[in-house]
DNA sequence: CGAGTAATTGAACGAGTGTTCAAGTTCAAA
DNA sequence: TTTGAACTTGAACACTCGTTCAATTACTCG
């Protein structure tokens, strides 16, 4: 009688590492700091409590991971909205009829960064992808609320969390590295030195940083095309010095 | 024998709230969310466990109260950095002598916000002001670390915590409005009409908090003289359109 | 001084915390 | 079909959590 009926599913560790991730970001998304919980993350992950520790040797290892595998995902999204505009050197006079285009994303794959690292110096496309990176700021999939507060999550652990704090450590030069070769890039495209393109990403990534802080608390402040309006007059501001 | 040891010390209910609003700060800025149970809170007041729901109906509400006292503080400083330049007509011609001087804060004495609401229109101060402003977002007492950070904790929990939530809105919206008061104020000195200066105010309050996450998270990334470089820019920008 | 008010204590409660580990189960390889 | 490695379970442990409340203490007022 149902002798096939099996009581659970055995996975690839790869597998249920990536499925107690994915709970994680859930859990967070929907009630905050107060979703970090073993009980609540493994029953959003359909397993036994006592799995997380056989996969992760803490559970602050698995935020950790989290961390890491959100930021991978909004890399991506940066990535590929630039992409939209290739880094060929070839068609210059190119009309910007992408502008008001919303962005479509393709959320899953996490792909390198190479198409931000291969800015050209001098290309024409620059300024128009620090653009595309600002409106990529303010839409979807990185417009969410629920998303976005995740981030503050993360911050508020990262300052007593050693293991937390190092994952924000490499994750904002990364990320910081990635924006200052574009803007440096745009500067060259006005003939300005990028001196200063070092402290006008940092303030850049401030400005968006505040921006996304107060739109997840409290959406109805702004809209995104004002976030964006913003973003783009310090980017002007930027490239003028 | 000593029939005299008092076993505690009775004291009014606004001194004692007062007291476990401070100590619930301190704990707070030592060991940020984790800091936050009746039990290290009661400790560090040197109060038993009980006391603190004899005078707040939850932990809750003493975190909110926190809160307000914490923005009152920093609104006091503020407050009391734009006075420094006394809002009156006649003394016009001032040179900027004190730009370079870091700035003294009577950080106790909660004060109204007259000064900056009281800001005339026309009056040469206001740009003087806005840089006042600027240079006291960074510089002690408000650029400490450990109290920036409560600045994050308090916003992770007002996302999912209506109590936390209400007063953040509120004091967001109080700053704002003085921000936006000086902002316009500045805008006409120069002519413009200060259409503009809402969301302008939101911008660089996004970018002074988007500094602050950061630098506190990591105050190697940046000085403070730089973070004042970079939010002068913006002002500069935002006084030319 | 003696009585009354209320600030203060601290044990107790029930629920939730992360982690451990022996026992059970699945599935691929032999 | 049997073996065995390891993925999975869930009870158990030793906490900590916020809150309650009867008893105690301090201080004021009459």
């Amino acid at each position: 009688m149902a002798t096939t009926a099996r009581k659970f599913e055995r996975q690839l560790p790869e597998a249920r590492r990536q499925a107690l991730v994915e709970a994680t970001l859930a859990c967070l998304a929907k009630q905050g700091h107060g979703g970090l919980s073993i009980r609540r993350i493994s029953e959003a992950a359909g397993v036994s409590v006592g799995l997380i520790n056989h996969h992760f040797p803490s559970k602050t290892a698995l935020v950790a991971e989290a961390y890491r595998a959100l930021d991978n995902r909004l890399a991506a999204v940066f990535a590929g909205a630039l992409e939209h505009f290739p880094t060929e050197w070839k068609p210059v006079g190119r009309k910007k009829v992408l502008k008001t285009n919303t962005l479509e994303h393709r959320s899953g794959s996490i792909r390198s960064n190479s198409a931000l690292a291969a800015v050209p110096a001098g290309s024409s496309t620059a300024r128009q992808q620090l653009d595309r990176y600002i409106e990529a700021s303010f839409s979807a999939p990185n417009l969410d609320p629920d998303i976005l507060h995740i981030w503050v999550v993360f911050w508020s652990l990262s300052r007593h969390t050693p293991e937390i704090r190092e994952v924000r450590e490499a994750t904002y030069a990364a990320s910081l590295a990635r924006l200052e070769a574009l803007v440096a890039a745009a500067m060259r495209e006005v003939g300005r030195k990028p001196k200063s393109a070092h402290l006008a990403a940092i303030g850049l990534t401030a400005l968006l940083d505040g921006l996304w802080l107060e739109w997840c608390l409290n959406p109805r402040t702004f809209t995104p095309a004002e976030g964006i309006k913003l973003a783009k007059a310090w980017a002007d501001q930027m490239l003028r010095g």
